[in-house]
DNA sequence: CTTCTTGTGGACGATATTTGTCCAGAAGAA
DNA sequence: TTCTTCTGGACAAATATCGTCCACAAGAAG
């Protein structure tokens, strides 16, 4: 089994589980419902999974859920702060409001 | 002038920063050339503003155009989170992919 | 009470973005 | 050649977001 690099996008990480199983694109595809070339996509980080679309591939592939939303969201700021070319710090101050959140909304 | 509290969301600020300044939102809106109503959606975090948007507030009341993006990015990235009931290490590992990703396009 | 001003917020059309499918094609295996 | 797999462009469909209009509530001032 291939390993798993410490920075793997939610495709990347999706087509070696799919190809660490030795299933194809259709087989995978087709357990999902969804058509082959929209998974293709995914792998490729062309097209974002749905949430019902991550819940099929973590139970398919047995793995766990809350690590693919990890990895599906952690993508998703990288790639938006690159974009934006912003500050570090605008995730830490992320981490302050979600703290924060949290804090006020506990009983 | 009003202090600017340490966990404020871009609307907020936005707010504050118009009262500071005595001014109507529809004065503000009028030289940033919306309607009043969106400008009072964005104040209340109903709707994002723009980049453009954000640019014109920027110069308009002469804060630092970084800042208010950081401001705005932060607070999607932690209502995101909150969303997804994500894990706060969800931020850590998005950290790690920019860092990760600058180091790779460095020549 | 009337009038003026200010902010609120629902409704709605216009746009923009995203999703998912279909299909033609490249590449490799047999 | 034939079969299979993955790729990727084109496009319709579905969603989401933007921005405006307008009626309304609340308060100030006459």
């Amino acid at each position: 089994m291939a390993a798993v690099k410490i920075f793997t996008t939610f495709g990347e990480h999706l087509r070696i589980l799919r190809e660490d199983g030795g299933q194809t694109l259709r087989e995978v595809a087709a357990n999902m419902g969804i058509d082959p070339s929209l998974l293709a996509k995914i792998e490729r980080n062309e097209r974002q999974a749905t949430k019902e679309q991550i819940k099929l591939i973590a139970s398919f592939f047995k793995v766990n859920e809350k690590q693919l939303v990890k990895e599906f969201l952690s993508d998703q700021f990288a790639y938006r702060m690159i974009e934006e070319e912003a500050d570090l710090d605008t995730l830490r101050v992320a981490e302050a409001k979600v703290t924060y959140y949290k804090t006020k909304t506990k009983k």
